[in-house]
RNA sequence: GGAGAGAUGGCCGAGAGGUUGAAGGCGCUCGCCUCGAAAGCGAGUGGGCGUAAAUCCGCCUCGUGAGUUCGAAUCUCACUCUCUCCGCCA
């Protein structure tokens, strides 16, 4: 959420920005909502500073014995009228929180301009794609031929878009969120955290999920206005909602394993077979509240410590600065991590690095004293998947498979797997 | 699911319609004292909004939302959460 201040004062910047993110608000409208809302409130503080004063004058007569009936009849009719400008006030508070939540963050000075994903720039690459000297497979293929990916009969259990891991699969798969949480932990120095998966509407709220995307999200009807996560970094980043942080404890460093759950409305027909693009899927999130001045470093950090995971396993990435356009709705500056695939013959969308800046804090409200007795300010927040685990074991599966048809597991990974080096068909 | 109790400032805890934004204590900050510390003494100490900012001033804020009233932390209703007992349960 944008400072109400800052767009009052800055009107034309705030025009701007949403122009590069190729955005349209009804910031007119807004405007002169915000300028009748504060009139009528000056107004209504008038009269309540006068019933506030005339309401000890009545209980200082009272008490002196003198008569009331006069003052207590004129203040009826006060406090009826503060009824009804209160009334037009809160009305009018809604409707500019209800514009002031559909509009999304304001670009980073360092981000490109541009329109969609053609325009995001690439920063840096990261190992190089192998050449295949025989028929290369497709990660659903390699996960049926091994039996560890079984996608006909997580149809029959539930539907489309979803997976049933089994055997090495199940086990990749876990080995993958323990080594990511591990690494994190104990090299990168965050703290774990295993949070709700299901959150209610503030945590989605304070986020940027809602309201405006809300049909991207499962939602739960059992009398309650409960929602499945999309990620990690709703619980995560909301443990922190109404708080006002110690500034000793910033940075708090959050890592987070938890199932993410994505109703991909709108994405029919995207990305129809494998792993994906899934309704569920595991990821291990971190999570950042930082000071303002530091969160563009944080940023830097956190994407590099993301790309360990990737540089330790050995798979070939990229990285690209997102450009205004394919910006997401509640981020200030985007790094996508991609990892090479195969199948895909590019590299593909494995984690998404974002500084929030005070956006997501400001709904959250969450603050830190930057001193000992100072006014509290909102904190930066930021987040990035460290990593997708689903994408990284069809990367993994990909990259790493043999003629044979088996694939290679990555050292790293062998500790978690009991050993094994190597998946084949059994 | 049934029965009961509760929710007040960073924490504990009073307050039961009228200078109560809130006694008292703890904690914290500053000052005095001290070589220094402790103790003691004095002062201060939630948040939001009000065109920028400090001060002043004003409005709002005692779980949340509505209501009664000239006036609500105090009364009424709904909701949320916490605790205790019973039931059920991985």
């Amino acid at each position: 959420m944008l400072d109400i201040r800052f767009i009052r004062q800055n009107p034309d910047a705030v025009r701007d920005a949403l122009k590069k993110r190729g955005v349209e608000a009804a910031l007119d409208e807004f405007m002169k909502m915000d300028e009748e809302r504060r009139n009528l409130l000056f107004e209504a503080e008038k009269l309540k500073n006068l019933r506030n004063q005339e309401s000890e004058e009545i209980a200082r007569k009272k008490k002196a014995g003198e008569p009331v009936e006069d003052l207590i009849l004129k203040m009826r009719e006060v406090s009826q009228s503060i009824k009804e400008m209160d009334e037009k006030i809160n009305s009018l508070e809604e409707s500019l929180q209800r514009i002031l939540l559909t509009i999304p963050n304001i670009p980073d000075d360092t981000v490109p301009v541009g329109k969609s994903d053609a325009d995001n720039v690439e920063v840096r690459r990261w190992g190089t794609p192998r050449t295949f000297d025989f028929d290369f497979k497709a990660h659903w293929d390699i996960g049926e031929a091994l039996d560890i990916l079984d996608f006909n009969r997580a149809g029959k259990i539930t539907g489309s878009r979803f997976a049933v891991y089994k055997g090495a699969g199940a086990r990749l798969e876990r080995a993958l969120i323990n080594f990511m949480l591990n690494l994190h932990v104990e090299k990168h120095g965050y703290t774990e955290i295993f949070p709700p998966f299901i959150v209610n509407r503030d945590s989605m709220t304070g986020t940027g999920q809602l309201p405006k995307f809300e049909e991207d999200a499962f939602k739960l009807y059992n009398n309650t206005d409960y929602f499945l996560i999309p990620t990690a970094e709703v619980p995560v980043t909301n443990l922190h909602r109404e708080e006002i942080l110690e500034k000793d404890s910033l940075p708090i460093y959050y890592v987070a394993y938890s199932g993410c759950f994505r109703a991909e409305a709108g994405s029919a027909g995207r990305d129809t077979r494998g792993l994906i693009r899934q309704h569920q899927f595991n990821k291990v999130e971190l999570v950042k509240f930082s000071e303002p001045e530091s969160s563009m470093d944080e940023l830097e950090k956190l994407t590099r410590d993301a790309e360990e995971v990737l540089q330790i396993l050995g798979l070939p990435y990229r990285v690209v600065a997102l450009c205004t356009g394919d910006l997401g709705f509640s981020s200030a500056k985007t790094y996508d991590i991609e990892v090479w695939m195969p199948s895909y013959n590019r590299y593909v969308e494995i984690s998404s690095c974002s500084n929030f800046k005070d956006y997501q804090a400001r709904r959250a409200k969450i603050q830190y004293r930057p001193e000992k007795g100072a006014k509290p300010q909102f904190v930066h927040t930021l987040n990035g998947s460290g990593l997708a685990v689903g994408r990284t074991t069809a990367a993994i599966l990909e990259n790493f498979q043999q003629p044979d048809g088996s694939v290679v597991i990555p050292e790293a990974l062998r500790e978690y797997m009991g050993g094994m080096d190597k998946i084949t068909k059994r």
